[in-house]
Formats: structure tokens, sequence, C-alpha cells
DNA sequence: CCGCCTTAGTGTTCAGTACACACTATATTA
DNA sequence: TAATATAGTGTGTACTGAACACTAAGGCGG
């Protein structure tokens, strides 16, 4: 980047001050299971905050891109790979580590829904999935990360197809309806969802059908390659 | 954050790697200049990319947070305290500095149009704006994030009521809609921008007037009190 | 096998907002 | 005082959002 050093010393600075913070890569890891949205945490094995629930996270390789080690940090607690990841926001209060200054690097990850076996990593103790309005005490700062993250999410959610990231390949227009309402927190309405949805042909019917309880539904699968072009409404006409 | 260490050991990880990323933060630093959008930059007095322009930055220090990091940057090139400053992206490409490894976490600040004096910070040969249509080589890969910066910019332009900080503290209608076109770059109806800006309710007249060419313009002020709410079209009712 | 239960699927009306569009008002200046 | 320049104002039309209830199709139990 640039290279201001921490000390203003007159010679050409090409290090950083000696001393520098420590890059963290944490991920906010949603799903959608048991009709709730939940996120994935792991129980700390070490101090600081031992025994206390965590996002999964680490230090970031010296070699590896931020979204690789979130990916990394992914991979090892879920398995699964090539899924949706976003940067979320980097946090980097001084004191928000006790034993030394760190700056974490926040993504957030969608998870279709579907069976997942969470594994702990090499420093948890525990790995688990909790409703995200049922979560117990956090870590560090990773109450507000959280928090942060639902903002986006519902915010997203609203404006992009994002939310087809949590549904699986194939899924009926009630399913995807439930998930946006389980997200949002709010009902909709079954028509206005349905119209609208089928309007922005971002979905492509598979011709296949899903048996249940009563009449079969539909399944579709979403097209990824239609850019869905949703404007904001606009602040100033 | 959490502190899964680089290398896999299987004591208690307290430590990252020995090596680890510098962390910088660079400021995009937006203003309104004889009627276009411009960006400061500074000429880079050492290598890399020596003599090339650069958007201010420098690495953070020990102890400060990242956005009193991007606030003293902003204060060293320009002076100002109190402006408008977002925290944009973090950009972590382990090649995107050729000296190390840099994780640089960047922020856009908005200045009220009106004079202001510039100066190279230490490590600066110069210090200058440039329109943002019309920028000069770049150092590393600053120009992508000034890109980034004008798209979330414009953006958040439409849907939130940001672009008041591009303006001082009174303004009449008609400069504050300049403003909105010179950023998105498109002509604005006059009598509906008029309308649905006065409709909501957050500019006060200050029941001061600004004599000009012609007839005189009544001057307003933000409140910034009134909180905006802008909601998006959203995707699905 | 048929009636009942359960979920899928479908249109219309009303209200609010977006957008297009042209003239009058008030000051300065020649 | 006439010309020029910018400020300020209202209406009609088209679209989008929101509210709302019934029919269709399959499974299951009597």
């Amino acid at each position: 980047m640039s290279e201001r050093p921490s000390s203003s010393s007159s010679n050409p600075p090409n290090t950083p001050s000696q001393e520098h913070p420590a890059v963290a890569v944490d991920v906010v890891i949603f799903m959608i299971r048991e009709g709730r949205l939940q996120v994935l945490l792991v129980k700390r094995r070490y101090p600081p905050f031992e025994g206390r629930w965590a996002i999964p996270g680490g230090f970031v390789h010296i070699d590896e891109s931020l979204e690789d080690a979130a990916r990394r940090e992914l991979r090892e607690e879920t398995g699964v790979e090539d899924v949706y990841l976003e940067q979320l926001y980097t946090f980097g209060r001084p004191d928000r580590d006790p034993r030394m200054r760190v700056i974490s690097v926040t993504y957030f990850a969608l998870l279709p829904a579907g069976e997942i076996d969470v594994r702990a990593g090499d420093d948890a103790a525990d790995a688990r999935w909790f409703p995200v309005d049922d979560l117990p005490p956090l870590a560090f700062d990773h109450r507000e990360i959280i928090e942060y993250a639902l903002t986006r999410l519902r915010y997203k959610l609203e404006y992009t197809d994002v939310g087809f990231q949590l549904l699986p390949a194939e899924f009926t227009l009630t399913e995807l309806q439930r998930a946006y309402e389980i997200v949002l927190g709010e009902q909709l309405d079954k028509r206005n969802f349905r119209r609208k949805i089928l309007q922005s042909r971002i979905l492509r019917e598979t011709g296949r059908l899903r048996a249940g309880e009563g009449r079969p539904a539909r399944l579709y699968e979403y097209r990824s390659d239609v850019r869905l072009q949703v404007k904001a409404r606009r602040l100033f006409p």
C-alpha cells in the first residue's frame, strides 16, 4: 500500500514499525437449519476466552490472500468448498484481543440448506450450530460481528439475489419463500412473492416435482447466468 | 479474534506466526472542485513506485484504531477533522506490494466543497487533486481502490443522505442538485428533485438568501437529526 | 373409491410513487 | 427600463407495491 512508518523517521521508510498488528480472518457461517437461521460456532480450547463460543477464524498465512484464508477456515470447520463468501468488515479496536493487537478481517458465508457434518478444528473443543436469535456468550467482539453480518445479510436479501445461496440446487417456491421469511423474520404474501420472482426470470423450472403431504410442488433451480438488476428506490429522482 | 496459528502446532497457540503481514490504512478523499468530483493523490517520494501518484495512507500504529489511523492520514494531508469517513474494503492480495506482505484497510472520506490547502506528508513529494475521470497512473492497486470507492459512493448517494457531506453547511437547492449530478454523472429533473427533497424534511431553510447573477436563491442546511429512512426497492414483496 | 385433508397455484383492485414536462418570479446589469 | 439570468412552482400518466380468497391436485383413511 503506502508506507508512512509509525515512527516519522526522515529516511526512506521502507518497512513498517517493528511491532505491527497480527491479522486474523473470521467467518460468520450462516445456514438455515430446523426452520431457523443458524450460525456455526466453535468452542475455544485455549485462552483467552477458553471454553467460550466464537466464530471460526485464524491468522492469515503470509502467502495467502484474505479470501483464501477465509475459505481455508470454512473448509476446516465444514468441509465445504465453493460456497458464497463475502467480505464483511474489518474490526480493529486496539483492545479487542487481550493478548495483543489483532486486526480481524471478517467474512460471511452462506451454506445451502442440507446436512453438513461440522468438525472442530485443532484449537477448538467443539463445533455447533446456534440459532442467531439464541446465541451463547461469545468471545471477543464476536457478538457484534454476528449482529453486523445479520444486518448485512437481511439488507442484501432484499435487494440482491443472494438468498438463493441458502437453498439447495433444487427447491420449491414455498421453500424459497420460507427461507426469505426465516431470514427476514416476517411473513410474505404468497401471490406477490411468486409473481415477482417468476417475473424476474431468475428461476428455471426443472420439470420435476416434489411430492409431499399435499399437492406436489414444481421444482425450480437458480439461474446464475441471469444478472439480476434490482434498482434501489432512489432518494432523489 | 481467534487464534489458529499459521503453523498447526499442537501447543496452545497464543501467538500468530512470527511473520505476519503489515497493516496499512489508505484513504480515498473525495471532494467536489471546479464542478467535478475529484480525489486527493500524493506523489510518492520513495520506492516502490517512486514518483507515482497514490492515495494517502500509511501503516497503522500499534495502539490506534483503524479509523483513528485513517483520520490521522486525513489530517496529515488536508488538516481537516470531523468529516465523513467510512470503511470501504480490505485489500490483501499477497503480491499487491512488491516489498512485503501488506494488508490495506481502505476508507473513503467526503469533504465539503470549499477551499482546502493540501500538504504533502513527509513521505510525499507533492499532493494534488485529480478529477476521478482523469486519473494519472497510480501506484499499487490504487486505481482499483478508487474505482471501488466511486462505485460505493454513487450507490450510497442514491439511497442514503451521504451526499450532503459533499456540501458546505449552507447551500442552495440548485447547488445540491449540481452535486448530485456531478457525482452520478447524469442530469436530474429540477421539479422532481426539489419536491422530493423538500418532502423528506431533511433540510431546514435558514432564512438567508444567496445573491447571484439572477434571482437570489434560498439557503438551506442539512438536518442531521432527521434520520432519513430510504427503503430499497425490494426484490421480493 | 370417495371424501377429507393438506399444500400448490393463480388475478384483480387500489393506492402511492416515479417520471415527464413549461411557465412565472425576482433579482442584476446594460 | 428592457434584457438577461437564475429561482421557484403543479399536474397528468404510467408503473409498482400491497392487500386479499379461491381453485387444483395429490395422499390418506374410512
